[in-house]
DNA sequence: CCAAAAGTGTTCGAGATACACCCATGC
DNA sequence: GCATGGGTGTATCTCGAACACTTTTGG
């Protein structure tokens, strides 16, 4: 099926007389798939192998398919390339992009999303995620041109919307495995927000919020004294929420 | 310009086998401009004059041109369908909206912006303005076959996305005019998130957040006591946020 | 018994809420 | 002088910030 010069579209069939002018773009979807690693915030990234930019750094995406939805594109993106299937994987849009010049092959519209995963799978050989291999955010962030296209600014877009969701969604515990403690809990804020957090406050605000976590009766054994794990709660929301420590 | 087959995108050149599958589709931006309106949050709806839908109502929207942003196209098609120019109004990007018989006649990709403006200048005749109107949100929600496409999606996801931008932006500022008072301000609040606010708190709220609201020197002449007039302060976030109260 | 990590109690201040009154104009 | 709408003061409570100690395991 294909969209022809004679499609005419609401109110404004007056463009019909500069037809040669209405837009017929690739649609292509882009993933920011952030996760805790080395102690780090870090993104998932592939290595150019054709130009232009090769041997450059991308985010993973590709093109949607006919008759496919853009969050199906998103998924299936993203099983493809890590093999995660998006069960265990918070996957969100996160915006769309479409300068004109932005892909220098021609017009693409990208519609990004931003995926929160735990540690992430070994990639398989074999597998478009054999070419995928995790990046600090800040090393993806120091140089400008370090990454293809305008995914610098799209990677910075879905730090910034990661770090927001953290205030008032219970969010971070996409980045913990399905059971965690608290203080896995609190590494992953500091991790993404780059701060420190006072562990006896912290503990004591997750605990309290309704739906935030449930508890488990199971507990660590390791280290010091055993920690109670906690799964997810069924809130969205967090009231009252996270606040993030502001510099004033 | 158009995307050859031979086009090859990142990593995933196998995809060239499989070509035909590759999606290509028209691009459109859609506008949900929402104001205040006889007391109500009420948003510019368009009547269609032609199928699929006829006169049913619709966002405003239309296709992007070649060569043109998304953010440009949104900011033409506001000044066709409202008259008003950017400066006046504040525009961003809401989502983006792909499923495969969104549109009856092909497939159309489009990206929604969400517009916060003050009241509206009267339709020019004669202009794409002119087919438009202002329906309250209440309306246009009621029942789920008055808007076209997938419109009322579209319409549920600005306003919630607007109920919550108030919290912790200065946005409701951008539905006063230049100068406003304070009870003005406090009623685009109770507007829009449809409840009522303490008056004393409110003044105090906003006069002591950094950044809201600059005083001027100038007063309201009308009924009562005249009331001071502020401008639009240079926060973009607010600290403290102005809380919406919640149904516990 | 000592190291390592987890969990708890208390105080203090800022901000949210609730409520009653005085102020400045037009008529 | 009264109706109309604008602005201020004060008490209380909840929540966030700051801070020191006890608990439970492994070796």
């Amino acid at each position: 099926m294909t969209i022809t010069r004679r499609l005419s579209y609401r109110q404004d069939d007056d463009y019909d007389s500069a037809v040669p002018l209405r837009l017929n773009a690739a649609v292509a979807v882009d993933l920011v798939v952030l996760t805790i690693w080395q102690e780090r915030l870090a993104v998932l990234l592939v290595e150019r192998g054709v130009a232009p930019y090769r041997g450059g750094l991308a985010l993973p995406g590709g093109f949607v398919l006919e008759n496919e939805d853009l969050p199906a594109a998103a998924a299936r993106e993203l099983a493809e390339e890590t093999g995660v299937t998006v069960d265990h994987v918070h996957l969100e849009q996160l915006a769309t992009y479409g300068a004109p010049k932005r892909d220098p092959r021609g017009r693409v519209v990208t519609t990004a999303y931003l995926a929160l995963a735990p540690t992430l799978p070994e990639p398989v050989p074999g597998t478009d995620a054999a070419a995928a291999r995790l990046v600090t955010v800040t090393d993806a962030m120091s140089d400008p041109t370090r990454l293809a296209f305008d995914h610098r600014q799209i990677l910075a877009d879905g730090v910034e919307r990661a770090r927001d969701k953290l205030e008032y969604s219970p969010l971070a515990t996409a980045f913990c495995g399905n059971e965690f403690t608290i203080a896995e809990l609190r590494r992953v804020y500091e991790t993404v927000w780059d701060t420190t957090l006072d562990p006896r406050n912290f503990h004591r605000k997750v605990t309290s919020t309704a739906g935030f976590v449930t508890p488990t009766d199971r507990m660590t054994r390791q280290g010091g004294r055993p920690a109670q794990l906690f799964t997810r709660g069924d809130a969205r929301l967090l009231h009252p929420a996270m606040l993030r420590p502001r510099a004033d």
